[in-house]
DNA sequence: CCATATATTTCGTTCGGACGAACTAAATAA
DNA sequence: TTATTTAGTTCGTCCGAACGAAATATATGG
């Protein structure tokens, strides 16, 4: 049974790997966080922006769960800092849909060098076939922990 | 040159999947501290702790950059919602060194059952060999982050 | 020993971000 | 039109976390 032994020793360094990553990006995360000038709130919703697309007011109280004034607030700070625009929406007056500034964060570009070149570099060490496998980790990962974090999210 | 094409799809899909994923590691991250009742800084905090083992409360404030004042603080509060203990150098009597308390962290795992079950679930769809490239993957990739973590925290 | 250096804590203060309540403006219903 | 609902903002307040400076306790060098 050393097949057996092999995967569960697999498994149980998969088990650390796959914390250990996690660990490292939220780490990462944090650290182009403090050097864009944004705390975790700016940061996060800066990521919304960039998955969902432009988004209201209300959309983004909704998505992050704060408190409406809170939000008006946070779009005031990053506005400020130029990561967003307030667009008044043509359809209905009251709304205001924030836009994030793509060329101001990728103005920040600089940041993320080392790490590009990293990434690039352990890409080049596998082959399409090994990349395919990657690719189709990345997504079902991703979509398990949005999974995860929507259970806890959604008060139980 | 097609192979060449494939190969370029997949670098560029696997830069928006490996983006996407911390994206979600990282908001995973922040739920799950949410429901264990700690902010940020603590769960930095102890992941820190998980990673290096029991540090002082020196170090803590060394890896963090936070002041001595408030690591005392955070020292303070962690024990206090018992994640850890404070013990007294015998070496050093002004020293204090901080330990997880990995009984109360492990109380928390029901927490992780969604996200447990779907990550075995994944990994029940890989080979051995396609496990071992997920696995090296995941290493080379965190310690890639953790370089420009450094980098980018080091100030320059 | 005594003086000085080091590790941590205590204290008082400050600051940012989150909030509810009240307000404004626009859309919709009557 | 006027009344009501909806979207966002403004305002005043609060709370937690971070800090510097001073205090405490222990270690180390002269």
């Amino acid at each position: 049974m050393s097949r057996d032994a092999d995967r569960r020793e697999l498994l149980a360094a998969l088990h650390q790997a796959g914390r250990e990553n996690s660990n490292a990006a939220v780490m990462f995360h944090a650290a182009v966080g403090a050097r864009m000038g944004l705390n975790m709130t700016e940061e996060k919703s800066l990521d919304l922006l960039e998955r969902e697309g432009a988004l209201t007011a209300g959309e983004i109280a909704a998505r992050t769960g704060l408190a409406p004034a809170s939000v008006s607030g946070l779009i005031d700070r990053l506005e400020r800092k130029g990561f967003v625009r307030r667009v008044r929406d043509n359809d209905d007056g009251r709304r205001v849909i924030v836009e994030m500034n793509r060329e101001h964060v990728a103005s920040f570009g600089t940041l993320f060098a080392g790490f590009v070149d990293g990434l690039e570099a352990l890409y080049a060490s596998y082959t399409n076939e090994q990349l395919h496998v990657i690719l189709d980790f990345l997504r079902r990962s991703a979509a398990i922990q949005r999974e995860a974090t929507g259970e806890l999210t959604s008060q139980t």
